[in-house]
DNA sequence: AGGTGTATGTCGCAT
DNA sequence: ATGCGACGTACACCT
């Protein structure tokens, strides 16, 4: 890892063409070989990058960075304030709790959380045009088709709603109906889904770990 | 601008809840307080990180930084290998071009550059599900709607005939028909526009540019 | 504050 | 490689 702090302007041509006036900011170089130009602010995101692969020119005055798809990234050095490096070793990794795949999971194991009478048929069962979420059958033998969201926004029921259309073609698995399912569900999104006849439901993710492993709420 | 690196351990509990073990990494503290831990390779995004605005409580061993949404970010400080800061002062910020917005300035100069004999009638026509980028009518008297893409994928394709049922509705906009319009189109983009009877055309960010001001091409 | 759309999105997984 | 969906998406813009 190295980090140097410069006064420097910066041209990037790529995808679109960027311009930095002259500034001190920091400039990022992983072992990758990826390039990060930050600002003093703005979360995160830098104002300028490269990823990786590049191939980084360094010249005194000027370094240039350059990809295969013929991005290149020009920051032109000004004034150099600081420039360090560090060993870091091979990072363990982010452990990660709590996202959709998760919620999909819990459901899964119970699909009466959703509606009372749900049997499971399969956990992301493919179709052509990308995975269902949760195909299952309910009482009266009705597929019922079921994505499942963290928040449930309009591009949810947009999805839904491809693969509902898509479903319909096959006649094994008429007739078919499709619940869209998120910790909550946005008004925009449920006027859609209500439009569409599919039913909306909002599950709790804390209340569906604990009837997994009712234990765990203690803590 | 504070960088420090140090071996740390961290934990996150938010939208999620995530945990690093032990290893050497950068935190970036800016003067906005934004925090970012980074380790060294994965592009320019950060293994953990909090926005501002935020809380930091720092003591020798732990760092506990606190937003309003109750999120918290927990960096237990193991070794501490470098701590600098520095003032870089207001940045300029970046200037772009090339963007989304600028292809639909160009197409609304010219909308013949998308098609003989149409005309303008309003940019970002604003309907109760979103704004429209460009609404024009063709020689036949026929409203066109118009959706604009750096990219053409399938999201593009959506929404475009999320307006035009939207539109549908208003007899006084009746017959309309919809074109989708980006740089390139994706394969399954076109197929879907097809399906839905919605015409697809690419058009060339640098021609339009040229014919705009055809000396700028010069350089 | 909330909704919608854009992004050099990034990232991961499956084909 | 490309397609596709998730993301603590972030971010600007508009109501």
């Amino acid at each position: 890892m190295r980090v140097v702090i410069a006064r420097c302007s910066v041209n990037y041509e790529g995808r679109l063409s960027a311009h930095l006036p002259s500034a001190v900011r920091l400039i990022m170089v992983k072992a990758d070989g990826c390039v990060a130009i930050h600002a003093d602010g703005g979360a995160y995101k830098p104002l300028n990058w490269m990823n990786a692969p590049n191939r980084l020119i360094e010249e005194p005055h000027e370094w240039r960075v350059t990809n295969t798809k013929g991005d290149t990234l020009r920051i032109t050095m000004e004034e150099l304030l600081s420039d360090s490096s560090w060993e870091f070793g091979v990072d363990p990794g982010l452990q990660k709790d709590g996202v959709e795949a998760h919620l999909q999971e819990l459901l899964a194991a119970d699909p009466t959380r959703i509606e009372d009478g749900l049997t499971l048929v399969r956990r992301e069962h493919s179709t052509d045009i990308g995975p269902v979420d949760l195909l299952c059958r309910d009482p009266a033998g009705v597929a019922v088709v079921i994505e499942v969201k963290r928040r449930g926004e309009i591009d949810g029921v947009e999805q839904l709603t491809r693969y509902l259309a898509r479903m319909e073609r096959d006649p094994t698995l008429r007739p078919l109906r499709g619940i869209f399912v998120a910790q909550s569900i946005k008004p925009q999104a449920k006027v859609l889904a209500q439009s569409r006849d599919i039913a909306c439901v909002e599950v709790d993710y804390d209340s569906l770990r604990g009837i997994e492993s009712p234990q765990q709420a203690l803590f």
